[in-house]
RNA sequence: GAGUCGGUAGCUCAGUCGGUAGAGCAACGCCCUUUUAAGGCGUGGGUCCUGGGUUCGAGUCCCAGCCGACUCACCA
């Protein structure tokens, strides 16, 4: 017996009788399909009786003696196929018999409706044009139920192929990504911006609080960093009288992996001259708005149990008020951290926030910027199910926008919340040298502090804003993370195609 | 980085108290010219994640490691 052949050995053996039949799968070079599955079915009507040439892989196959039916995918839909010896003649239907699930193959025949009325084609040649050496987890299926498929989330990402052949939903998503993507890049051409590419290769990482990637570049025998940010550089553009620029590009972070943070994830910045805060806002309620229609036919867009309407105005809320609304902690009380931490413990701030679901340990806090900012993600964020801004940072954490005028301890800037989660973050950019230097040694100061987040100084920067800057908005949103709440998903690999994995062994 | 859970056939999973490794789908052979989870008869298939240990005997118990999932911490 040969019961020892593999299943790549037997299908090997079939290409080689595909081949003795004068038929080489992998010899075809081209098949020119007449019909996408999904225009046949939906144009059956017009086309029963008519001849169609279609292309794709098999999902299933029934063999029954002299006839066989099988499905055909085209990545899009399915449709039925039936091969019977009488209509293919003797080599034609030798090549049927030698085909197995997941192979690729052209078809030739007319449509027609079987007996139990599902619509087909009747096959009259068949191309085989590729063969599947390997068993693909495809097969039965009825009404819902399958009796095949790829759930171990391992094995989805680490054979993404495969996740996309067999499992339908997680290949929506990945297309509504990439379509969202194309969508974000139309919406900013059609604005008049300028698409740019900057260097991901840096001296020095900076434009965001964040670890870099450390890698080796031979030729200058120096090490050079991942880029953590895209800001510095198109903010450059802007001082070379490039007015609107943006990009849409790949961004490393050396720290932690959680459903919501990937080592390189896809960041979306823009910029543009004459500028602010405000008309950030109305570029990024545009850009919703005009995506999720793009993407979804919508500007409704489903997103767990709400509904929300991207052609409504965002609520716009600053970010002191909220935190007063949601803690009593008064601007007055918040004017310096020693205050701050008195009165939050006066007022149960850290049962407050164990009550609310989140962590807050006084004695840990650092800053009072950093202090706020807490406050917001434990208080303010849950509450912010529908789209808002938050207005106004605190200005330790936020060393490239300008102050507010009259209050030098805010800055113009704000965040946006989509069902709770931060989804952007934008400011009036600094175009005042002096303050940009300033901002930058206050975050050498803590770097050399202990803070291996804060930013470096970035001399090439600065001389570009000495040799002025025009009054500039910039905005940031994270492709991954807007992908995953306008498509549900509760993990950001399930918005990337090869997520970062260790290896296997 | 910490805690919890998981890793058994190509896929999805079961495996009792420690006693010969199981099912469905997929695969292979035969029959079957409108089936659709096609059907009938038959067959093969395993580094039970890896390495140690306990035991007469380990998929099962113990230890260490690898990979993953979830939760938490940092971050967008």
């Amino acid at each position: 017996m040969s019961e020892e052949r593999s299943v790549a050995d037997i299908r090997l053996e079939k290409v080689r009788r595909m081949r003795e039949l004068g038929h080489d799968p992998y010899g075809v070079e081209r098949f020119e399909r007449s019909h996408a599955v999904k225009s046949v079915l939906d144009e059956f009507e017009a086309l029963e009786g008519q001849g169609v040439r279609l292309s794709g892989r098999l999902h299933s196959m029934r063999q029954m003696g002299k006839a066989s039916f099988a499905h055909l995918s085209d990545g899009e839909e399915k449709v039925q196929l039936y091969f019977r010896k009488d209509d293919l003649g003797e080599v034609g239907w030798e090549l049927s018999e030698l085909l197995d699930i997941g192979d690729h193959v052209g078809v030739e025949g007319e449509m027609f409706r079987t007996k139990t009325g599902e619509k087909s084609v009747h096959v009259r040649r068949v191309v085989p044009m590729s063969k599947a050496l390997q068993v693909l987890p495809l097969g039965k299926e009825k009404e819902g139920h399958h009796w095949y498929g790829l759930s171990d989330v391992e094995t989805r990402y680490r054979h993404r192929h495969l996740d996309l052949i067999c499992n339908p939903e997680a290949r929506k998503r990945l297309l509504d990504r990439m379509r969202l993507t194309a969508a974000v890049r139309r919406f900013f051409d059609d604005l008049g911006y300028l698409e740019v590419e900057t260097p991901m290769l840096q001296i020095e990482a900076g434009g965001a609080a964040a670890r870099a990637f450390v890698t080796h570049y031979n030729a200058y025998d120096m090490d050079v960093k991942l880029r953590i940010s895209l800001e510095l550089y198109l903010k450059r553009l802007i001082c070379g009288d490039l007015p609107k620029v943006y990009e849409i590009g790949r961004v490393f972070r050396n720290e932690g992996v959680s459903n919501r943070h990937s080592p390189e994830f896809t960041m979306l910045e823009f910029y543009e001259a004459y500028a602010n805060l405000e008309d950030m806002m109305t570029r990024v309620e545009d850009l919703f708005r005009t995506v999720s229609m793009a993407v979804f036919g919508s500007t409704e867009v489903a997103i767990g149990d709400r509904r929300l309407d991207f052609a409504r105005p965002w609520h716009r809320v600053h970010l002191l008020e909220e935190v007063e609304r949601h803690t009593g902690l008064t601007p007055h009380d918040l004017s310096s951290l020693e205050t701050a931490v008195v009165e939050a413990r006066r007022l149960g701030v850290e049962d407050l926030a164990t009550k609310a679901g989140g962590h807050i340990d006084l004695a840990k806090e650092k800053n009072l910027g950093g202090f706020i900012e807490k406050l917001l993600e434990v208080f303010v964020e849950p509450t912010l199910q529908d789209p808002t801004f938050v207005i106004g940072y605190p200005i330790e954490t936020s060393p490239l926008a300008k102050k507010v005028p009259g209050d030098p301890s805010m800055t113009r800037r704000f965040e946006g919340y989509v069902v709770g989660r931060e989804i952007c973050n934008a400011f009036s950019e600094i175009n005042d040298p002096v303050d940009q230097r300033a901002r930058f040694e206050q975050q050498v100061a803590e770097r050399a502090r202990g803070d291996d987040e804060a930013h470096p100084m970035d001399e090439e920067f600065l001389f570009a804003l000495e040799c002025g800057m025009p009054p500039t908005g910039g905005c940031g949103i994270g492709i991954d993370r807007l992908a995953m709440i306008l498509t549900g998903a509760d993990h950001i690999r399930e918005t990337i195609l090869f997520p970062t994995m260790k290896p296997e062994h």
